[in-house]
DNA sequence: GGCTTATGCGCAG
DNA sequence: TGCGCCTAAGCCA
């Protein structure tokens, strides 16, 4: 589930399995063989995300940028890795554990320019440490444009997806068709704040979870029970009882609570 | 087993 | 605005 947290999660994982040691690359579906050549035998030094972008640095320099896109994925194992099946783009793998790489819309070899490039337009990531939110509030606060839009923009705030998207919105009883200046700057800073939570969480966990203990039965969160609006298209809102609400909006689905997120 | 759908985003037009 | 990418989980039978 592509969002910011799991290309975080991704990051840290990887470091965590492939940092500082050797890896064999290699891409046996034949997309990316001279990008594997080159990375095949470096060290891969240090893994980062920022919104959802991958970047691995290795020892030569060589820097590996990879955006999962839609359908993207990465699998990953410990020990002898499985005899490559299917469209395998990138295998990476060291004496422990190996990771398979399949469906991204991006991955490619990019220059220190290129990062530049692709860290200059986008916004405020929650996740990254100590990361000042005021340039995407001053976006904000300026636009006519729906909050449930900029959310979603990258140049805007990074890592933010549908899913956080439509639950940060509920959280903050928000109208997602409210224009982002009409909303007021303690709600946005409060917003911000419930987003670095919850991604976070999102991090720990490996999916999201936007309800809170209150909200839900006790015991293991399943399934059905993690998000307040969140593909509940019909379903009861869990504060209020309210049929969710969805409708596209910018080519996405939007998922609201028509009476707690009402317009004012 | 098959069908539907999706967390994203760049591009054509 | 709508398509293409081309994976896999979730759902149904």
């Amino acid at each position: 589930m592509p969002e910011g947290h799991t290309l975080h999660r991704l990051a840290r994982d990887q470091q965590r399995l492939f940092g500082g040691t050797i890896v064999a690359a290699s891409s046996p579906q034949g997309r990316f063989v001279e990008g594997a050549a080159r990375l095949d035998g470096q060290r891969l030094v240090h893994t980062e995300a920022y919104g959802k972008h991958l970047l691995h640095h290795y020892g030569d320099g060589a820097i590996l940028h990879v955006h999962l896109g839609l359908y993207g994925k990465f699998s990953t194992g410990r020990g002898e890795p499985p005899e490559p099946r299917g469209a395998l783009r990138l295998r990476l793998a060291n004496d422990e554990a190996w990771t398979d790489l399949r469906g991204a819309t991006a991955c490619e070899l990019v220059t220190p320019d290129q990062v530049e490039i692709l860290l200059a337009r986008l916004g405020p990531d929650p996740l990254r440490p100590k990361t000042d939110p005021a340039p995407a509030l001053e976006r904000i606060a300026r636009s006519r444009a729906p909050i449930g839009v900029l959310l979603m923009d990258q140049s805007v705030l990074a890592g933010v997806g549908n899913v956080y998207r439509a639950e940060v919105l509920f959280r903050a009883r928000l109208d997602p068709l409210r224009a982002g200046r009409d909303v007021p700057s303690r709600l946005l800073n409060e917003m911000w704040d419930d987003l670095v939570v919850l991604m976070r969480a999102g991090v720990s966990a490996g999916r999201i979870v936007t309800t809170r203990p209150e909200d839900r039965a006790a015991g293991r969160v399943l399934r059905h029970q993690a998000h307040y609006v969140y593909r509940r298209t019909g379903l009861p809102c869990r504060i209020c009882s309210t049929p969710i609400a969805s409708a596209e909006l910018a080519a996405r689905n939007l998922f609201w609570c028509p009476s707690c997120q009402a317009p004012n």
